[in-house]
RNA sequence: GGCGGGUUGCCCGAGUGGCCAAAGGGAGCAGACUGUAAAUCUGUCGGCUGAUGCCUACGCAGGUUCGAACCCUGCACCCGCCA
């Protein structure tokens, strides 16, 4: 195995790092366990987070032991953001999605056995709930100095804004403690995290030198990826429906699928990079490909697919495929089998319904659009499609003749948004 | 605590009594071009409705007026300067 250090830095995800070559000097030394920690602040995890999860798989793969750690305790204080106070979630929800996000982690990682490369699953709460108020300030606050943490770009923002509770000032607190924490029960001496988590990264680090008294530096470390932008400039990971999360009820495969085929030329490469477990030859090649033919997408569609599968399974990702194919085929929808027809409506956010409505109402019930104006402006503007027909007539209605196998109607708004409506 | 300025549609921002659903820009959406890409150009962009109608909207609550985003009063919040 190449050196991982190498590794991640051609793949673009070193962003900052502690001592680099105490870190490579560790790696190579033998197991070293890294943690990596997510807060519960929605009920899934999106493709934002697969930079840090995937890098904690490549971590294990490169025969390292990797822990993932679940924010139980921090997801109930809030990560303080340079914008705003979060809002705090109820202490029922939290709960509820540290279960969701414990289970979609151990998804990606080996926990199998009990070798020295086996995952770790933890959740901050087990040793967070218990901290005494007396514990909490003389232990721990004692390390911490004020003047540093109002020195932090977050809090400095913060002051000059809206403010900042007490609660999200402590936050940092909390992580470095988890780092302490897991440094103590697993012999954890690297965390890393997206390049906003430095400071807290940091600052875990100074707490295990303190504690432990002053053991020689570079005994634990620090690393960060580069948060993720389109060459548009836009965040990664979001579209028109909002983040594309890795729970199948919130982003089904298709959409999933979709959305990593609709990548900018610009930033297959990179992507490819970050997410794909494939060889550095492989890679290269695809992007090669790219480059000469962008039209054939083959960058898009490796990547589309090998993370469709990660995620959501072969079988998922083949249905996917199936169903991209059959609904943006050049093909007549009408010459395709009920089958396939069904299987590619189901990845559709589709509608219900007992008579034939009119192609407005029907546009308004599969939620391609806003308002029933919205829909008469999309087939005013040539955008609306009934099985990829172009529909004129605004008070048009849809007849028997539109169903396929008399039973479903596939509506289009714009080039690739897909609706179905099932009569039933 | 005192004085002054501000609060407009998803965001920025013009508008100071009727011609304002509100200039302009951005984002979004659609069309053309393409490759389910980007860039570009064009159109569109509160809701309902059989389109020239109705409803909602210019921080909140009242008031003046035939008529208010625009005037008055009170309230809330924000920003300067002074203490």
């Amino acid at each position: 195995m190449t050196d991982i250090v190498e590794d991640l830095k051609w793949r673009g995800l070193v962003a900052q790092s502690t001592d680099e070559d105490a870190l490579r000097k560790a790696f190579a030394d033998g197991p070293v366990t890294v943690y990596a920690g997510f807060d519960p602040t929605a009920a899934s995890l999106h493709v934002g987070h697969l930079t840090i999860v995937l890098t904690l798989r490549r971590l294990q793969q490169a025969g390292h032991r990797p822990i993932a750690l679940v924010g139980g305790a921090t997801g109930l204080i809030g990560d303080p953001k340079p914008s705003a106070e979060r809002q705090l979630n109820e202490a029922s929800t939290v709960l509820d999605w540290t279960g969701r996000i414990r289970t979609q982690l151990s998804a990606f990682l080996d926990f199998d056995g009990d070798g020295p490369t086996t995952a770790v699953m933890a959740n901050n709460y087990d040793w967070t709930q218990g901290l005494d108020a007396i514990s909490l300030l003389r232990d721990l606050g004692k390390h911490f100095s004020i003047n540093q943490m109002l020195a932090r770009d977050t809090v400095k923002s913060r002051l000059g804004g809206e403010g900042m509770s007490y609660t999200e000032f402590s936050y940092v607190i909390l992580q470095s403690n988890d780092y302490l924490e897991l440094y103590r029960r697993h012999g954890c001496t690297l965390q890393i995290g997206g390049s906003d988590q430095w400071g807290n990264i940091t600052a875990g680090l100074d707490l295990i030198r303190r504690v432990t008294g002053n053991q020689p530096h570079g005994q634990a470390h620090g690393l960060t990826t580069n948060l993720l932008v389109k060459s548009d400039g836009t965040k990664f990971g979001k579209t028109e429906g909002g983040a594309v999360w890795l729970d199948p009820e919130l982003t089904t495969p298709y959409a999933f699928y979709q959305f990593w085929l609709n990548s900018d030329d610009r930033d297959v490469s990179r992507y490819l990079r970050i997410f794909s477990f494939r060889s550095h030859e492989e890679i290269e090649e695809l992007e090669r490909e790219s480059a000469e033919r962008p039209a054939g997408r083959a960058a898009q569609r490796a990547l589309a697919e090998e993370l469709t599968t990660l995620v959501h399974g072969a079988d998922q990702c083949a249905a996917a495929v199936e169903a991209s194919r059959a609904l943006f085929g050049q093909g007549d929808l009408a010459a395709l089998d009920a089958p396939t027809v069904a299987s590619a409506v189901a990845e559709l956010p589709s509608a219900k319904v007992d008579a034939l409505p009119t192609v407005v109402d029907a546009l308004v019930a599969t939620e391609l659009v806003a308002s029933k104006s919205a829909a008469r402006r999309a087939i005013k503007e040539g955008g609306a499609y009934v099985n990829n027909t172009k529909v004129t007539d605004e008070d048009a209605v849809l007849t028997d003749a539109d169903l396929l196998h008399g039973r479903w109607v596939l509506l289009r708004r714009g080039k690739r948004n897909l609706g179905a409506l099932e009569l039933g």
